[in-house]
DNA sequence: TACAAAAGTGCAATGACTAAACTTTTGAAG
DNA sequence: CTTCAAAAGTTTAGTCATTGCACTTTTGTA
């Protein structure tokens, strides 16, 4: 009993990331509204309904990789480097994740379908109270800080508009700058 | 030919807001999700495909008068008291626009929605361009500048926040000064 | 081996939205 | 007052994502 994954969830998650690599081939090489959930679950041979179970919609099979972000963003505030302030580290946060993030044509595509920017946009800011929580226990503040809540929002506000911008790290310095001196408590 | 809007354009206007009358009538009293589109065509007394000749989609029903906000928005920018910085005006801006603005059982429906919530903020992020262009303007940056195109995003953001804040003229308070010390010239 | 849970299937339905072809209303010009 | 084209509306039939239901197959385990 060393190995505790079977044979089943081997086989469940070998189904799903055939839904989510079908998917994603798809959708680059014709574009996300031209392709139907029928086609993909061909492509993976399944059944519409087992697609379903999967993935809770069609869009959701483009994020695979949802989870993880919020343990990584408090992570980055909570074990930030001592001479860091809170805003540095979601500076730092910002700068790795654009860096090693995702790869032009994906962004491409999102960008260029407004149900996924839409669907990345709600990713992201579905982190945003448990990023303010961090802020605010970093801070001392009471939990529900209507300063630490800003902070959090503008943080991962900034995002798309680092992503947009074409000299990236500069755009996110000069961002953050702002909120640094905004937020400096003295 | 003094009168410019003849009977045709009163007639299209009544349908219209009958529709969007009748729309938000029904979602208050049941819920948006219980509330079909075929419904609302009924109670407004038209046809299904007319619904959607008036609105693009079932959301905007709810949001009727989404123009003249990008207007007022720019305005408040360019036409500030002499002795206002930009963030004042934008403060000032937004603690006019929720004073005077939507009830609190509208707010709770749009609150308790996702749907809507999605397509509130949407509507509002849509003028981010706009503004941002009218920040640019007035203190004489370069149009596509990323520190004005972040004031714009964080303005606009900072609105959800604010009604959802207890005391909301002290958030705007709040949220406002922070971002004027950031954004100072000095 | 036997059995229950998990994974998957097929099918039918719902509900938002669209296209196409057709009818009625209305504004305005002759 | 008639005529005519555009605008507003209707019907019908469809697409597409998503869900519920009843059923079969696979797999871990007692």
């Amino acid at each position: 009993m060393t190995e505790v994954i079977g044979r089943r969830e081997r086989k469940k998650a070998q189904t799903r990331q055939a839904l989510a690599d079908a998917a994603l081939a798809l959708f680059l090489e014709r574009g996300y509204d031209q392709v139907g959930v029928k086609e993909i679950a061909d492509a993976a041979d399944v059944s519409v309904t087992t697609l379903f179970k999967h993935f809770p919609s069609k869009e959701a099979l483009v994020f695979d990789q949802d989870d993880d972000i919020e343990a990584a963003l408090v992570q980055a505030v909570h074990g930030r480097p001592p001479a860091h302030t809170i805003v540095d580290a979601l500076r730092e946060y910002m700068l790795r994740d654009i860096a090693f993030g995702p790869d032009e044509p994906f962004l491409r595509l999102i960008e260029s379908t407004p149900t996924l920017r839409d669907h990345a946009r709600r990713m992201w800011m579905r982190h945003e109270t448990a990023l303010a929580r961090a802020i605010a226990e970093e801070s001392g503040a009471p939990e529900d800080d209507i300063a630490c809540a800003a902070l959090a929002r503008f943080a991962l506000a900034s995002r798309e508009l680092i992503l947009a911008h074409p000299h990236r790290r500069r755009a996110a310095e000069e961002i953050f700058a702002r909120l640094e001196r905004g937020w400096r408590t003295e």
